[in-house]
DNA sequence: GCCGTTTTCGGCCCGACTGTTTTCAGTCG
């Protein structure tokens, strides 16, 4: 790898996670055939035990580490759990060929095409089986004009308010379609600038677009190249095994659709202009226009080409965007605040944030383990945080609310504090503190004792269950949870699933103003699916001075590393180091779980 | 389809919620 090669990502975790990346990419592709199987049978009726299994499996090697074209060339499939001889000959054949003859015949079953209707939050296989056979509905406009015009309240069983949910349901899946979460579409991304990096005569290779940004999700995926030799490089790039179509093949620009359905454009850029070039397929749009006009009124034309003076046509910049930034007499402001939210006048007056950096995070304060639904022991947990150079973690299973997770009543999180404690003892260098994460219930009250809250270093609260509560209501409830003196953080404060769950009801500014009253960090939840406080969320909160603590609510080891997509959206948060807990050296963050800091 | 001191068959998590209906089926996590 070259010093040359430059992935657009920031500092240190640049290569490690570009391995990361290239590695997962077939254990998605498995995964996604293998739901698209469940999801069949389940609307033939199949035996519900075996949709499970491949559920599971699809699961299992979404989430795992390892890559799975290593471990079919190891033959150490059937080895994993959830995945037994007749998966693992599947997964063989998939790797090997990109498909599998079980996945084929499905393709051809007539309930293949109605797994669609099942990404409609409150359809499942039995509603999408009937409405189909009982209305003759084929695709999700058939259903949308049939829930429109009345139709499904006249069918046994259903009524106006279950066409309200289909149709509100049918909305939300639109509004969705067609974006991608932003750790699939990184995972595939660096896979792609993996492949190409390896092209003889590329020089420089980058991720621009709304991925650069790191936006939670993203429509396709923008990848620019400088190189001698367009030709091999549009070759490579169209030739992948996870090309499903190639929808433009040239010189310049090359598009493809990936089987996944994500769309990714490549673009072959002169190195004279690169900086240029960058900056404007980085974006993002408004951005791009808010810089042109201040160029128009300096008298300078911004194009992808180059800052040009309109008197004399000079180029004032465009190699580097830094370059770019100089002509219009601007600081380099970084990707992931390029929203035309604010980022010229704070240029302006030289208040950009000095952004937090991976770098900054000396621990992560949610995470289960065996005590609860984690994957891994305590012990386990704390040596992979020590390899990630943390000074600190907090140990939070479930309370017992949490039925389906195993959560823990007074008695076993008591004991669970014990055995955290001599885990702490049995791994130097790192502190292994006690906590949980403890149900808010219905009424504001907690899933623990006072008593026992009161011997946790770390007590995260946390919302599990009845989601639909009026603002008001959520509200207060959530108030109530976090005004116990023993609660530290208030996880994923709006509950939502990005893609899935829409969020709860609560009032967001006030949630942050009683927060800083109760001196209580709110999450920044680090999983891809979550990011949740979301950036604007996170920008709320640092300008009224109540803290974040951006935390990956790890279920296994390795899910320790999802913590760069925390960062990503902290740093599209504007959040600098000081405003985050989980940047405090060990003794301050101490004073602050004591509300003494 | 997986798994096993209930091991080659028979069990596999289960409770909350919703919309509908009055005892339940479907969906979700």
């Amino acid at each position: 790898m070259t010093d040359a090669l430059n992935t657009g990502l920031t500092g240190e975790w640049c290569w490690h996670t570009l391995e990361a990346g290239a590695k997962r990419l077939e254990n998605i592709d498995v995964a996604g055939i293998f739901d698209e199987i469940a999801d069949t049978l389940e609307l033939k009726g199949e035996n519900p035990f075996r949709i499970r299994s491949y559920r599971r499996a699809a699961r299992v090697i979404h989430d795992m580490p390892d890559d799975v074209k290593r471990l079919v060339e190891t033959d150490e499939l059937t080895g994993i759990q959830g995945i037994g001889e007749s998966l693992a000959e599947k997964i063989v054949d998939i790797v090997k060929t990109g498909t599998c003859d079980f996945y084929e015949e499905i393709k051809k079953d007539p309930a293949y095409n109605l797994t669609a209707f099942m990404n409609i939050p409150g359809v499942g296989a039995k509603l999408a089986v009937r409405l189909n056979k009982e209305l003759g509905v084929k695709t999700i406009d058939d259903l949308e004009k049939a829930a429109k015009a009345g139709k499904l309240r006249s069918l046994e069983g259903m009524g106006e308010k279950l066409e309200e949910k289909i149709l509100k349901g049918i909305e939300q899946y639109r509004r969705h379609i067609g974006r991608f979460r932003i750790a699939e579409a990184l995972t595939r991304a660096e896979a792609i600038v993996s492949i190409l990096s390896e092209v003889k005569g590329v020089t420089r290779i980058e991720i621009a677009g709304s991925l650069r940004r790191r936006k939670e999700t993203i429509g396709d995926i923008d990848i620019l190249v400088i190189s001698r030799t367009p030709d091999r490089v549009m070759d490579a790039f169209t030739s992948m095994t996870t090309v499903a179509d190639v929808l433009a093949k040239g010189d310049t620009k090359s598009s493809v659709l990936l089987r996944s359905g994500i769309q990714v454009d490549v673009r072959i850029l002169p190195a004279a202009n690169y900086g240029s070039a960058l900056h404007y397929f980085t974006g993002s749009k408004d951005h791009n226009v808010a810089i042109r006009d201040r160029g128009k009124r300096m008298g300078l034309k911004v194009s992808e080409y180059g800052v040009f003076d309109v008197k004399t046509e000079r180029n004032l910049g465009s190699k580097t965007e830094a370059e770019v930034f100089k002509a219009v007499k601007l600081p380099f402001i970084p990707p992931e605040l390029r929203e035309s939210s604010g980022e010229f006048e704070a240029a302006e007056k030289g208040t950009l944030p000095n952004l937090i950096e991976l770098k900054d995070i000396k621990g992560d304060l949610q995470m289960h383990t065996t005590g609860s639904d984690g994957a891994n022991s305590i012990e386990e947990m704390g040596r992979f945080a020590k390899t990630l150079g943390y000074k600190f973690i907090a140990i939070t299973d479930h309370s017992k609310a949490v039925r389906v997770a195993g959560g823990l009543n007074d008695k076993e999180l008591a004991a669970h504090i014990k055995a955290i404690r001599k885990a702490n003892s049995k791994v130097p260098g790192i502190e292994i503190m006690s906590g949980v994460e403890v149900d808010i219930l219905a009424d504001g009250s907690l899933d623990i004792s006072d008593e026992v809250l009161a011997d946790c270093d770390v007590v995260v609260a946390a919302v599990h269950s009845k989601f639909n509560m009026p603002e008001q209501e959520m509200t207060a409830r959530i108030i109530t949870g976090i005004s116990n003196k023993n609660v530290n953080i208030f996880a994923h404060p709006t509950g939502r699933i990005i893609n899935e769950r829409e969020p709860y009801n609560v009032n967001i500014e006030t949630l942050i103003s009683e927060a800083k009253k109760s001196k209580v960090a709110l999450e920044l939840n680090s999983h891809p699916d979550r990011l949740d406080l979301k950036d604007i969320h996170c920008r709320q909160a640092k300008d009224a001075g109540t803290m974040i603590s951006i935390n990956t609510d790890s279920h296994a080891d390795q899910q320790l590393t999802n913590m760069r997509y925390g960062i990503a959206t902290a740093r599209r948060g504007w959040l600098e180091a000081k405003d985050v807990i989980n940047t405090y050296t060990l003794a301050r963050l101490r004073k602050f779980l004591e509300k003494q800091g």
